[in-house]
DNA sequence: CCTACTATTGATCACACGATCAATAAGTTG
DNA sequence: CAACTTATTGATCGTGTGATCAATAGTAGG
């Protein structure tokens, strides 16, 4: 299959091909995961020679480890915007849970996966990866931190709380990907355990 | 480095080496990965032409996949001997949490998450996978199970509450393979949201 | 001892990867 | 309009992968 006999791609300004480049890496990495970011996977994809992908991206490490920041920074600032404007720490956790337990993100979920993987042999994207999960967590501990400074939650280390929350929620997304048979209920009962890390009551974590 | 001339592979037996090479295949994916269980890689291992692999093991997906079976089933043995002989469904968990999470099985942790990276593109693998994770699911519902019997645990639904557990193990883990910096707390906190999802009081899951 | 069997090997193929470079052609500038 | 700049390309290299196959060399059986 395809067919596509390229003539030759339209003289572009460096900083548009550029542009175009780090936006044809992100769709390859979210259709077929960050393994699929090659030159030649990139380059087919906006129909242009591999040779010129090289000519903007001399290094394809740096190239795959910056698609990833791109996609999971995307990711994170979506999910403030749609947390931030809720009024209590308690509503801002369960959604972000809703938010990040309802399935809709596993071209996501696989992006984080390969990182974890690839990031053993490609060290530009294992210190990208180290960033992001650091943001990440620099978010969740804010929501924390500010439910403390409420008194609606209870624990003496917000940051170690923030770290098993994204461990959990990353460890039942990865888990959902592979078992798609029953996927359904990841997050049914995490709100359950978060109560208990937070010295909340039974049901105190309900959003619907 | 690596100067070894090797002459001609003794000549074993096809039991005898079959074996040999699941065993080194099984010690490479320890040491270096799943990706690191190649045609040339096994071989090398046990010096021995990269053809005679192939000649045992005529499909690399397949090797890959029982390698990955045999690890994780092998953990999976080590841990229920472990944990079977404890007296309460409540000690048992609480072992079970701390074995897993004491980050002396990091080698294990990889192959699970290449695992399940790799399994997108090695449908052999992906079922091995499927069908390990539903072992470990089995085993955990089943102390989860007792403990309700007991009357130590509260929960409507053990299997939903078993894939919990092991997404936030799983999750954890892998987390905290990749921020090696402060690795050292993954699980300090976890008795606590467990506590909460079992529905027991604060404190109720401490084993040290 | 000789023959049949087969474990083992080197050579080789086809493919995909990242990378490099001289040649070309589309713009831009003087 | 000519000269220059540079975006783009095809060709090619080196490496690593799985796979195949005829040839070789141990071993067992008659």
């Amino acid at each position: 299959m395809s067919r596509a006999p390229r003539k030759k791609a339209a003289r572009k300004s460096p900083a548009e091909r550029s542009a175009e480049i780090a936006d044809a890496a992100r769709d390859v990495a979210l259709e077929h995961g960050l393994y699929a970011v090659t030159l030649r996977g990139v380059a087919a994809r906006i129909d242009v020679a591999p040779a010129l992908v090289a000519h903007y991206q001399p290094d394809m490490h740096a190239l795959v480890a910056s698609t990833f920041g791109v996609i999971v920074s995307a990711e994170l600032e979506e999910v403030e915007e749609l947390v931030e404007p809720l009024p209590s720490p308690s509503e801002r956790l369960a959604v972000l849970l809703d938010t990040l337990l309802d399935g809709s993100r596993d071209d996501v979920t696989v992006v984080w996966v390969e990182a974890w993987a690839l990031g053993r042999r490609n060290e530009a994207l294992a210190a990208r990866v180290r960033d992001e999960m650091d943001a990440w967590r620099t978010f969740v501990q804010g929501i924390v931190e500010a439910g403390i400074a409420a008194g609606e939650f209870e624990t003496d280390d917000a940051a170690s709380v923030a770290w098993q929350l994204l461990g959990m929620i990353d460890g039942l997304n990865a888990h959902a990907l592979v078992r798609w048979e029953d996927a359904g209920d990841r997050g049914s009962r995490i709100g359950h355990a978060v109560e208990g890390m937070l010295g909340l009551g039974r049901g105190a974590l309900a959003t619907r």
